[in-house]
DNA sequence: TCTTAATGGATACAGTCGTATCCTAACCGA
DNA sequence: TCGGTTAGGATACGACTGTATCCATTAAGA
């Protein structure tokens, strides 16, 4: 293999410069030319590995939501025997706030995305199918755990996942405009996990 | 005194003009000329009544603080006599929550100044005071209730006004996206203040 | 009535944008 | 060794951006 920087690699260098000026500068400050500075590479091979800007934007797009999914998956497997559902939803709400400079900057990036998508039909159909699935699982685990008498059999398990949701979603809002610190948003998660679960052991988020 | 359109009147309708394309194209679509278009007026009126774009914005980021201040106020009055403090956290909350297409398009064009925000610092100074006066001010309120055993002396008022704000705020993005209906999001929003306030009669947010 | 300031139409300017084109190299299998 | 594909440099095009300038009209104060 001579030429062959590797055609993926090459994208995902791309991709990562992207996310950079979208996270640091906003989504409206990302152009050809500024991916291609900020990747340090000529404008013309930005246009050679992705046809279209909105091919660029929509690979963005899927590398925030393959790095969101990462994260839940590194904090479930951190959690280790602890796959009661209280555990899963901590990991999965954690993994939501923003907890240290890169998961900030992908935060903001994701803020972006999804503000763009408010307006701009095309994105919409890649941005929001994540957020749904999400919803969904968390209230099929949470419902078993309702079943398995876990939590008060009055609440309405599809209710308290959109609620938490909705909560850590705000509180990202919060910490991202740094109105509040990431500990401060975490306690008010783990506070209001208490409280649908009952008073038990505290899942510890154990971040940095 | 010399032709006395009112100056203020048109600044008024060209600011009206920018939000209006802000909240249905996105902030990004807002260009003098296209300002000048959805007020049918010419470039150089928009250009004369405003020095800068940067003056432009800034006009619409106010006009939207001014209307969710009358939205609160609005809702306060609706309550009437009920100033319980449980009445002022629903009237704010009801009046963050997207509840007709004025204020879905107030929202919409909010959120694209947030957004815009957390990576244009020009913009930061004028947006996010609000919400820290609103925390505030509700804090306050909720405190004051506390001291009067309306509600459980071992809850921390800022930590829920914190939660309900950014409870309304992520339920706000879900109606937008249209992941969620209103009448949806402001269930949540009173179920939590049932849990706040304990067993007792509901003030309905009487919301068409 | 004359002057002067307010108002706004028409046009221009220098950038930046996404995209397209032209032209080298370098390497491949045949 | 010879096409042919892959990779990328250089440049150009038309559209759009914010801003500035030139000019005409109008109304009010003197």
């Amino acid at each position: 293999m001579p030429k062959q920087v590797d055609h993926d690699e090459r994208r995902r260098q791309l991709t990562e410069a992207l996310l950079r000026i979208a996270s640091t500068r906003g989504l409206q400050a990302v152009s050809m030319r500024e991916i291609a500075a900020e990747a340090e590479v000529s404008l013309r091979v930005v246009q050679y590995y992705f046809t279209n800007k909105q091919a660029l934007l929509e690979s963005g797009l899927t590398e925030l939501g393959a790095r969101m999914d990462r994260r839940v998956r590194q904090r479930a497997a951190a959690a280790a025997g602890e796959l009661t559902p209280r555990g899963v939803l901590a990991a999965v709400l954690g993994a939501i706030l923003p907890s240290d400079e890169q998961s900030r900057l992908d935060s903001l990036a994701w803020t972006a995305y999804y503000t763009a998508a408010l307006t701009d039909p095309a994105l919409a159909a890649t941005g929001l199918t994540l957020p749904n699935a999400l919803e969904d699982f968390l209230t099929a685990r949470l419902t078993t755990a309702q079943q398995a008498g876990d939590i008060d059999p009055d609440r309405d398990p599809r209710t308290e996942v959109a609620a938490l949701l909705a909560l850590a979603n705000g509180l990202t809002s919060s910490v991202l405009s740094r109105q509040r610190s990431h500990e401060a948003a975490a306690a008010i998660v783990d506070y209001h996990l208490d409280r649908l679960f009952g008073p038990r052991a505290t899942l510890r988020p154990s971040l940095d």
